[in-house]
DNA sequence: TGAACACTTCGACTGCAATCGAAGCGTTGC
DNA sequence: GCAACGCTTCGATTGCAGTCGAAGTGTTCA
């Protein structure tokens, strides 16, 4: 057996637990949380949700930081929300025709953060959008954008030039676990959620990672990106 | 709770026995085996492989095909693979500069086939040396082919051309999880591996991922592609 | 047809991981 | 300095997942 296995399961472990699960799937908005709070999330109680947090931490998938009273706790780092992206679109897969698929939630499908960008129906539809006008090259591995992209981008506000390196750099697909269609990840999709964010186009909300399109937002992403949302 | 947490925990459970964790990590060079090495991999006696085997193809994890008396298991999705790999990455970090980091096998770190493409030391040496000639771009989270690596791989034999997209399409970066820096896969990746087969560069290992370098291989790596190895 | 082989199913046993009540610790604010 | 609050630690209980021996199924080959 390889040596990487034992390290393998035991990861795998931390994650098979349902109330650790919901933590891990909860903070891959890349917020931090209070341990209360996610106690409610994970449905047990807090000196249960305690004992869970602190298994994380101390395999390194969250961090931990003190304010006031509280404690905040938050993904240790950008590569466990990518395993974790990684892991749902093989969760999604229906495992066989004759159960039911795995219920996903209504709003988290319609749009929601993915650590720093944009997922769910919103985030698919950004992205072929952005492919249907050339802006972008986009399949399941890879993405790159193209100079037209770079351009459209730029009238928006959005300077990625800085470091200037390859353009395809910039950019990375990301399997998207409820549509199973890829969208846009990387630098370029970081930018554009932000940008999203300041211009009040979404809103988080409050709990949880899915995030509300606002009026303003359905036309913007409608007219200036021509998204079929 | 997201509704999706309870399916992401199931996943994960079914990778937390090192049993399964070791017969998943060996089917990921893509090659079917049968039951019994699978058994003798996961250090367990048949009739418990079987159940573990069972659960994995129930899930949707491996396939299952019968040749003669024998079953040939092998990964279900070229995806479970590249989630494996992303558990890998975060699994390798250091939990802890207290603990000693998990051990990882020395011919297993030299060189690897990553599902379709080099891994290991190998594989982030030829990626290392194509960047420094000019002939990819590639970080972290994505790679690009340069036009004169398009050349290369030409003069090679390679031809990536058909169905002609973009050269980026070809190409993904995938963070190793032995090396912790990104080496080539996507079509790109797979060409070079495939290539590095043919003319007997490497040879798998009988039993396990690992592949050996041979003399004419070390030699080509080495002037060929220009890599430190 | 029957022997050899690969694999699976069944049933019983075992150990560990998750859980919560109770109690303890640390910070804040009055 | 003490009360309130958020969180953690400790200890005891519980249930389920993993294990293997024994027996069963299915395939091949002579």
């Amino acid at each position: 057996m390889q040596i990487i296995a034992p390290e393998l399961a035991d990861l795998a472990a931390l994650i098979a637990d349902p109330g650790r699960a919901g933590i891990l799937t909860r903070l891959m908005d890349g917020r931090p949380q209070a341990a209360s709070e996610l106690a409610r999330i994970a449905g047990v109680t807090p000196q249960t949700a305690s004992w869970h947090l602190a298994r994380l931490v101390e395999r390194a998938l969250l961090k931990v930081e003190r304010r006031g009273p509280r404690r905040l706790y938050r993904l240790a780092t950008p590569l466990v929300a990518q395993m974790l992206e990684g892991m749902m679109t093989v969760a999604a897969i229906d495992p066989q025709p004759l159960r039911p698929a795995p219920r996903i939630d209504a709003e988290m499908r319609r749009a929601r953060t993915c650590y720093d960008h944009l997922a769910g129906e919103l985030g698919v539809a950004v992205a072929e959008a952005m492919r249907e006008r050339g802006q972008l090259h986009l399949d399941r591995e890879a993405g790159e954008l193209t100079a037209a992209g770079m351009a459209f981008l730029g009238d928006l506000g959005i300077d990625l030039r800085s470091p200037a390196r390859s353009r395809r750099l910039l950019c990375r697909s990301c399997l998207d676990w409820s549509e199973r269609r890829p969208h846009l990840a990387g630098r370029a999709g970081a930018a554009i959620a932000d940008l999203a964010f300041q211009r009040d186009w979404i809103r988080r909300h409050p709990q949880g990672r899915s995030v509300e399109i606002t009026a303003a937002g359905l036309a913007a992403f409608r007219t200036i990106f021509g998204a079929r949302i």
